[in-house]
DNA sequence: GAAACAACTACCTTTCAGGATACCACCGTC
DNA sequence: GACGGTGGTATCCTGAAAGGTAGTTGTTTC
């Protein structure tokens, strides 16, 4: 995020958008929501990412409370939503709805027949 | 966006992520959320934005038929929210109120006294 | 008819999230 | 004590998005 300047709602959105989007972030909440992984199951879960990410990406989301990090041993971390995590989750329900009916929308197009 | 590839949830998310994501859709999406505005008033309203810019995402929300544009001369146009955009409002409403609890819960970091 | 404005448009540069690749520290085990 | 697995770091690179600057087209205004 570069412009955090913004005051009141718009600052709120932003905030939202930079947690939430990105390339990884959801798909990482998306495979915590399940149930808890470790490092490498996380990597095999999302697929294309490479370690440098998924970390960075992990780092965010801890940092934002929103996931958390359990680490027994050197060789044994794994990680959890946090209750603050899930809350997220109606949030993306609600945004999901508004996509699939967008969606609709879009792909309505009347055609017009310009006169 | 690059991976379009994933598919239901997650791709309703990344879509609505990506309208109104980015550095400045907010700024102008809540600037029309007002009321209906000439080209020159969106370039104040919303701030540091370049016409180039501007007109880029103004196409873009206007493909997206969230905004409308109403042309009466070519030195007259205005930009104005449809009803498809006034539908986000809600959503918006709800991710503002996730993202000030979401602050709330980043300020009250409990300072861990680490043993 | 030229000056001033509105709404773009073209061209080029910068920035930065994300990626490829390789490497490091720690542990168990054989 | 070499070997493989886990959980990372470090270094360098790239491509798309954002930005800067200037130009173009049409309009009104005098």
């Amino acid at each position: 995020m570069k412009n955090k300047h913004k005051q009141g709602q718009l600052r709120d959105v932003q905030d939202v958008i930079d947690i939430i989007g990105g390339r990884w972030r959801g798909a990482i909440l998306a495979s915590l929501c399940d149930r808890e992984k470790r490092f490498n199951d996380l990597r095999r879960d999302v697929g294309e990412i490479t370690p440098r990410i998924l970390i960075k990406e992990l780092k965010y989301l801890e940092l934002n409370k929103l996931i958390g990090r359990n680490e027994e041993a050197p060789t044994k971390v794994s990680y959890y939503m946090t209750p603050h995590g899930k809350s997220l989750e109606p949030l993306i329900g609600a945004i999901v709805a508004w996509g699939r009916k967008h969606r609709e929308v879009i792909l309505s197009e009347p055609l017009e027949v310009t006169p």
